[in-house]
DNA sequence: CTACATACCGACCAAGCGGTTTGTAAATGA
DNA sequence: TCATTTACAAACCGCTTGGTCGGTATGTAG
C-alpha cells in the first residue's frame, strides 16, 4: 500500500534536487522550493526535520542513483578502456552547454560542503570511493593489455580529477569548448594506459 | 606620500581574502570581518563601495599577484618540463594539509561565483586564460624535446584541470594523500610529454 | 460514532545579512 | 586661523533566512 503523502515527498526532494543542483545547498532557498512546490512550509517540515536532512535525502534519494547510473557505462562492458572513452566522448555529444557549466552535484557539493558539514562530507567521500573502486578494479580487469608500470587506484583517481577539473574549469568560459579540450586529453591518457 | 588611510585599506583586504579563501565570497560576512579588523562598518564602506567592490578588488589586489608569483616557478626555467615536475613536488612537501583542503582560491571562485556575478566571472576567465597562455608558451618553447601530436593549448588546459579536479578531490578526504597520488599521476603525464 | 494519527496550512519568530545615514574627530589646504 | 575634506564610528533599516507552533481537514481503526 502506497501512503498518499509520498508523492508530495517525492515532489519536494526532485524540486531541491534541481534547486540544490543549480544554485548549491547553501544558495538553495526553503521559500523557493515551496513555491515551486505549491505547498506551505508546514508541508516541508512534517517531511524532513530541517534544511540539512533535506539534503541529505536529496543526496542520497536523488543524486546516488543518478550517479551510479550515469557512470555504469563507464565501468561495464569487455573493454574497460574503450568503456572510458566511449562515456567521455558521449558527455560531449549529449551534455548541452548548461549541463556542463552546471556540473556534476558531487563535485559541486564536494567544494561547497565538505568544509562545512560532516554529513555532506562523508557522503561524498563515499561516492568517491565508490566510484573509484569501479573504474580501479574494472581497469585491473585486463591489466594483462596496461602498461606494467600503472597503479590503478592513483589512475583512478587521476581520471575522476580530471573530469572534475575539466566542469569546473569550463564554468569560468560558459562554454563547451574547454570542456571538450580538456576531455579529448584526457581520452588520449587513458588510452595510452595500454601496452604501447 | 603615503595616505594615512591605506593601511585600512590593506588590512581590510587581507583579512577579507583570508576570510573568502576559507569561506568563499558568499559565506563570507561583513561583520566577521569588521571585527577581525576591529574597525565600523563605516570605515569599510568608505573604502569600498559594496561588498562586490570589496571581492573585486581582494581578487585584483591580493589573489592575482599571489597567483602570479606562486605559478611563476611552473613557467620559468631552462627545462619547462622539469619546472612543471619541480613546481608541483613543492606542492607536495611545502602546502599543509589545510592548504590543500582549502584550495586554490581561483578555483574555488571559479565554482562558487562565476554562475552568479559577471564581474568575478570574467576576471577569474582572464586568469585562466593568462596562466594557459603561460603554461603553453612555455611548451612551445622546447618544443623540439617533446612529441609530434601536441596540441599545446589543450594540454595546459589538462594540466590545469588536474590541478583543480585534485584539490577538490581531496577537500572530501580532507587529507594530502589524495592530492600526492593525483599530482604524481600527472607529473608522470608531463613527462610523457617528452619524445620518447 | 468516537478517538486518534496523518498531512498540511500559514502566521509568527529571532537572527543575520548587506547597506544607509547621521554624526564627529582628525587631518589638510588656503 | 578657519573652512573643508577625510576617515572613520555607531545606530539604524529593510529584507531574507531557517525554523516553530497552534490550528485544521482528512483519513482510519476500534
Amino acid at each position: 500500500m502506497v501512503k498518499v503523502s509520498e508523492h508530495t515527498r517525492q515532489k519536494i526532494l526532485e524540486i531541491s534536487a534541481d534547486e540544490i543542483r543549480k544554485h548549491g545547498f547553501t544558495a538553495t532557498s526553503l521559500s523557493v522550493i515551496l513555491k515551486r512546490c505549491d505547498i506551505s512550509k508546514g508541508a516541508l517540515y512534517h517531511h524532513f526535520t530541517n534544511k540539512l536532512e533535506l539534503g541529505y535525502a536529496v543526496f542520497e534519494e536523488i543524486y546516488t542513483p543518478e550517479f551510479l547510473a550515469m557512470w555504469q557505462p563507464a565501468v561495464s562492458g569487455n573493454d574497460p578502456i574503450e568503456s572510458l572513452v566511449d562515456f567521455f566522448q558521449s558527455m560531449l555529444t549529449n551534455l548541452s552547454c548548461e549541463d556542463i557549466v552546471c556540473g556534476c552535484p558531487l563535485n559541486n557539493l564536494c567544494q561547497e560542503m565538505s568544509g562545512i558539514d560532516e554529513g555532506f562530507r562523508l557522503r561524498i567521500l563515499n561516492m568517491q570511493q565508490q566510484l573509484n573502486s569501479l573504474i580501479a578494479t574494472n581497469l585491473v580487469r585486463v591489466s594483462s593489455q596496461l602498461r606494467d608500470d600503472i597503479n590503478f587506484q592513483q589512475v583512478a583517481y587521476f581520471i575522476i580529477s580530471c573530469f572534475y577539473g575539466a566542469s569546473n574549469l569550463s564554468k569560468g568560459s560558459k562554454n563547451k569548448d574547454l570542456f571538450s579540450q580538456v576531455i579529448n586529453e584526457l581520452c588520449a591518457y587513458i588510452y595510452h594506459l595500454r601496452k604501447q
